[in-house]
DNA sequence: ATGATTTGGATTGATATCAACCTAAAAAGC
DNA sequence: GCTTTTTAGGTTGATATCAATCCAAATCAT
């Protein structure tokens, strides 16, 4: 004889409540979806946003490094550069040094594209953080204990 | 003339630092990989747990409902849902009252791939709190108020 | 009632995500 | 030196994500 319920309700309740896995996805698709729609005026997603912006540095930083900076695969970031090197935003070198890595370099259109977002994310993360009763500081503490 | 870097690096210091959107980001993926590590001996990722976990109600949920209880588009859950109606661990059923509704059904399949799935959340989620210096409360508190 | 609007989903197309597997280059061991 | 191992990325295949668009059913307005 199969039993009917092997999971409890309560169990349900559980999960849907406390579950630090669902709720970071949850809040994860939110905010991904609010900067997505702030950032469509200037052509960009909010994943987008964050790569082109850990590519402005001195010096260019190696796919690997920044592919752990974004806490991503490898492969995915691969994929994801496909679209902005087709747009010509970023440019990949191979490293002088060491020719198995790739330097990623930010070209002149994905500065300018980079700089006509940079207002939009400020307003966007200030109101952000305005509505949170502690602030940010908090949920960052919390969420670079979980990275 | 052309300004060569329009973008100070102070800023993308900043956004490095504190951007909310970038933090979710990064702990969703770790969260993710880390639960789909934890699943894949039962076959089963994080994501495929969250959903089959909230269709074990009384009363089978509509689309709708799931989707808003995840904070996913309507079309997303459409997409989650076709491998687990695939492999017979969901059915979907038109709803009587609303033919436009659908019904999604946990089988026994379902119920049963879910209860080998139950010790392994609550093992692993236990981990993650207690690697939370304040627990978890606090953290899904700001994750509320996101969502 | 009946025509207009809203709502629940599906489809398509683009990007995002990662596992499994592959290649090439660098580093380590001998 | 030369072989083995490690490391940086790429490719493929599967699922995840959402915008735009479409369809059908329910609801609203008159």
């Amino acid at each position: 004889m199969v039993t009917r319920k092997p999971v409890p309700y309560e169990t349900t309740l559980l999960v849907r409540d406390t579950c630090l896995c669902l709720h970071v996805q949850r809040a994860a698709r939110t905010l991904a979806r609010r900067f997505d729609d702030a950032l469509r005026p200037v052509g960009m997603t909010s994943g987008q946003f964050s790569l082109l912006m850990s590519l402005n540095r001195p010096e260019p930083p190696t796919m690997k490094s920044v592919a752990e900076l974004l806490a991503m695969d490898r492969t995915t970031l691969t994929a994801a550069l496909k679209p902005l090197v087709r747009r010509k935003l970023v440019r990949i070198a191979i490293d002088k040094e060491d020719r198995r890595s790739r330097r990623l370099i930010l070209t002149d259109e994905g500065e300018a594209l980079l700089s006509a977002a940079v207002p939009i994310w400020k307003r966007e993360h200030a109101a952000i953080e305005r509505a949170l009763p502690r602030g940010g500081d908090g949920l960052r503490k919390d969420l670079l204990a979980l990275t």
